[in-house]
DNA sequence: TTAAATGCAAAAAATTTGCAGACGT
DNA sequence: ACGTCTGCAAATTTTTTGCATTTAA
């Protein structure tokens, strides 16, 4: 789905502003907020900064985009997709998604405390394959 | 262990503006800065705003304390413990813990990438069972 | 006694808001 | 044409810093 699509079917006018911001989440994969920023302002250099905040806002409000909170690391930003892991890995700071089953885990939650588990954000802290063989 | 022991096991001075912060962390389990502020200005009136930044920033450092993060909530702070799950309720925003064994994971995530996972932090989104009961 | 810690006030950084004009549909 | 969206500047909120004084060890 385009991103012009992906605005429309969300009530959110497909304006360049959101599109710029769409496509550098999608080129980047995840950003911070200060990565968006710098990345847009040679693309756009007009492109205020109260913009990117409510844009931002706007489009986590309606999850297509997600807000991804990590232990030790600014908040990152990325488009909305199936669920998966983050890999964050220590050394050289690469985050790695990870497509991975968690339901078992889960079932298993839900077993022992009666609650109904509804989503799941998961993130490992890893030295990466990279950096382990760099040794 | 004490408080005043974990603050000198790990070189900083048992004062009492750490000791109120330690404390107040036990007694919610989890508490945003803004939690932390309020339940202090009754305590503890003089205990200046800058004291609690630095200090929970220290204790963070040193792992006294770990910051919490969450996607949609404010960061939470706690006193440092065994690894957890965090369950977020989705209705009423009460955080419990649940105590797992995610080590399955972990090792299914090395096999996979080849990467050598360090730790992890992992939240679910649920209904809590009280907020189920209560429909 | 002395290095570390605190409070205060001020600075810096991050985020939000109001509003007049521009723009997508 | 209409209501939404934008840019700008200003307001607000959050976090950090410098420094004189106090305090734990």
């Amino acid at each position: 789905m385009s991103h012009i699509e992906l605005l429309k079917n969300h009530e959110l006018k497909a304006t360049p502003q959101r599109l710029c911001i769409l496509d550098t989440l999608q080129d980047c994969g995840h950003a911070t907020l200060e990565d968006i920023q710098k990345i847009i302002r040679d693309k756009h250099p007009t492109l205020s900064l109260s913009t990117i905040y409510r844009n931002l806002s706007d489009m986590v409000q309606k999850d297509i985009v997600s807000e991804v909170k990590l232990a030790n690391r600014k908040d990152h930003f990325e488009i909305s997709k199936a669920k998966h892991v983050h890999l964050v890995c220590q050394k050289c700071g690469k985050i790695e998604d990870f497509l991975i089953e968690t339901s078992d885990l889960a079932k298993e939650i839900e077993r022992a405390t009666g609650d109904k588990v509804l989503d799941d954000t998961l993130s490992f802290d890893v030295i990466c394959k990279d950096c382990l063989s760099a040794k």
